[in-house]
DNA sequence: TTAAAAATATACCGATTGGTATTTTTACAA
DNA sequence: TTGTAAAAATACCAATCGGTATATTTTTAA
């Protein structure tokens, strides 16, 4: 790994939780180059523009995000198992935060979704593709004869996230972690009435 | 109603869009210009900053949010019905949005929850004001005999709000209004469910 | 109708914004 | 070890930021 690739890195991982916590508008030049130690120059000399921090950020986040939540998953064998990862893992997101500043795709929507075309797409693309691993899952689980027939398993699948998505923007709002506990609890119930 | 207060309700009608869709952060002084037609010597001799105006347009936006629904909910008799009404409202709020730039709950939320605590408290209390609302409209449905024995209506209660703001952060960022339609019906069914 | 008060506009402030041209330093291959 | 290319720092830019003191206009009550 060159030089460059190293800070391009090295950028990245100290500006993806100002990111994740301030927002895009929220975040300005200086607290990147305050949070790197670096100078404008240093840090224009890598990326072209705020724009490609930010979607870079944004990538780095759901990235991490994305592997924790997927190494509890492959840890289970059967579905009703990797489905209950999801609850599972994200009852423990608040005491433990993976992601200082919340979940990526939340706050990223958001934002994004009226004033920035092009984190738009990335989360969109991130969120989708979350969509279609819990419909496989659920699809899976039904071959495998653990869950009854679901006329609709992409509905299934988006009340899933969505109430995951509302959890977490609830909880960081009030501040109340057993909120987070009931809704998982919640969600749990709900796909264990999927068998 | 003197001018001062005339103004000042024209300056909250006007630019309580623009903090919906842009942010807080992401609202500048000159939008607000823009938006109101005014000068910023006007804006500010009726408000004492921006943290002032964001505030009301934020109450402003929920209010018209929260007596949009209040209409649909007290439409109804039943408690079953009083609370279908919330999926059936939120159904058509995408194609006939009410509030350009969605739900000021959900926006307002994600963006102030780390960086604006007086934002923050204020959107917090419209939070619990909501679940509040719906742990009573269960608890008096179970009273009537309307609904089953139902250990934790706040569970029940903060999952509808979950699902609910969930499906919104989804639909706003994919655009795509039939996964609206599929997690409204979801959250039908679930509210049936407690019969 | 008029004069004081209230509301609005004008003109300005320093600080900060994102961004860049240029110089200095550092990395690294020969 | 040294020369050169790459990387980082410095110094700067115009534009915009939120905010304010002051001047002007408009209400409004007498």
């Amino acid at each position: 790994m060159s030089k460059a690739e190293r800070t391009r890195q090295y950028i990245i991982e100290k500006t993806a939780p100002i990111f994740n916590t301030k927002g895009y508008a929220g975040t300005s030049l200086h607290d990147m180059t305050e949070a790197t130690g670096l100078t404008k120059g240093s840090i224009y000399g890598n990326f072209e523009n705020k724009d490609e921090v930010a979607v870079a950020a944004f990538r780095h986040n759901a990235k991490l995000l994305w592997s924790h939540i997927q190494a509890e998953v492959n840890r289970n064998t059967s579905y009703k198992e990797k489905l209950l990862a999801y609850p599972k893992v994200y009852k423990k997101l608040f005491s433990q935060p993976l992601i200082i500043g919340g979940c990526p795709l939340v706050n990223t929507a958001t934002e994004a979704d009226d004033t920035h075309p092009l984190l738009r797409k990335e989360v969109s693309q991130a969120m989708e593709g979350w969509k279609k691993e819990l419909v496989n899952l659920i699809e899976k689980g039904i071959q495998a004869g653990e869950f009854k027939e679901i006329n609709d398993p992409e509905q299934e699948a988006l009340t899933i996230i969505a109430t995951i998505e509302g959890a977490i923007t609830i909880t960081k709002l009030t501040g109340k972690s057993n909120y987070l506990k009931k809704m998982m609890d919640a969600l749990q119930k709900q796909i264990q009435a999927l068998t």
